[in-house]
DNA sequence: TGGGTTAGATACTGGACAGTATCGGATACT
DNA sequence: AGTATCCGATACTGTCCAGTATCTAACCCA
């Protein structure tokens, strides 16, 4: 007669973290089309029954997954706020650390954008996340910088902006080809950008 | 007894042309894993059997896509090169119509990014591309600026990946969110990056 | 003009995978 | 302890689609 081990079940929002936490992963690894539920419940250490049992369907899933993610990162760029003068660069340079400490972010983030673009009910939430994220940091360059805008040649919002599409775009250069692209270009640019 | 009415077959190269213009679309409807042999063939008015007659496997149908593509981006950044002070706005602004006047395209970029990322084999034909496009544009930015470099802050090859990253990153803000961007952002940073 | 060749159409195959139905063991409540 | 409920595991289904085998009409050259 075999002995059974008493061997607790994980408790469910254990198992949601888990299986999130995998779908980050391999839906960064595979795309989105490439990624199979199959797998990311066995990279969690469980079946595909789980997974279902969590989410109602593969878009459920991806869009918990942003949700997650996106929120983690808003939390980040606000946290502990520089105050200043070098609060772009610093900003700059804790947006290219996203991408050069996570790749697989990088590559989340534009399979998000990508499904985002060509389906209305991610888009809708991806466009709330966006706009949430340089409100928080639009916000945050207006505090570092306090009286000083009137020099500028960029509003608080555009300079966000400038910001994150160059962190995106230098991004995307970097991960294909890393030897092509100098490192701390980014800071520079910025620095240059709001230097009166 | 019917009549057959004599119908020329259309020419291979043509064929050939009408795949690649159809799956060009598809493509970015669909995505990659999206799209469908058939439907990029019955888009361009061919059955699947033409299109395995003129491509190899839908990879390769993708790959010669990107290289049709990025060839006539080349070309048309390199023709009639503007040879004054305002060559770098010029250029931004170029940059900038592709995104806008093509949405298409871009993102069949990124698809297209995202395979190299995640396949070796695409990857080396999409640095090369790269690297091939970047010089050109060093290239054009340094005849265009010809005795002038000694006052910028940037090389020519920095400031041409500074154009190609905030091309990209900013319309991959604007694809998804156009009414979050300002116009002519592109052109006014350029400027002032190149403002000695 | 006829026979060989080319190239696109048609019909089929095999495999992969999202989603579902059901099962059974662990948990929780009395 | 006994029973109901929950929740993940297992097994299955239906569909979709890349790739292939085969066919045939158009092309081309002698």
């Amino acid at each position: 007669m075999a002995m059974h081990a008493r061997v607790p079940r994980p408790r469910r929002d254990e198992v949601r973290a888990g299986v999130l936490a995998a779908a980050a992963t391999v839906f960064a690894q595979r795309g989105f089309a490439g990624a199979t539920i199959d797998e990311i419940a066995a990279a969690a250490g469980f079946t595909k029954g789980a997974v279902y049992s969590n989410f109602a369907s593969k878009d459920e899933l991806f869009l918990a997954l942003m949700d997650a993610e996106v929120s983690a990162r808003v939390g980040r760029v606000l946290a502990d706020p520089p105050t200043n003068q070098q609060a772009a660069v610093a900003i700059g340079d804790r947006l290219a650390q996203f991408s050069t400490e996570q790749p697989d972010w990088q590559l989340l983030f534009l399979e998000f954008w990508l499904r985002a673009v060509r389906e209305p009910a991610v888009r809708e939430q991806f466009v709330a996340h966006r706009r949430a994220l340089r409100a928080s940091i639009a916000e945050a360059i207006r505090e570092a910088f306090a009286g000083d805008q009137g020099t500028w040649a960029w509003s608080a919002e555009e300079l966000t902006v400038l910001a994150l599409a160059l962190s995106n775009g230098l991004a995307i250069e970097t991960l294909a080809d890393p030897a092509g692209i100098p490192d701390g270009l980014l800071g520079r640019v910025l620095d240059r950008l709001v230097d009166a």
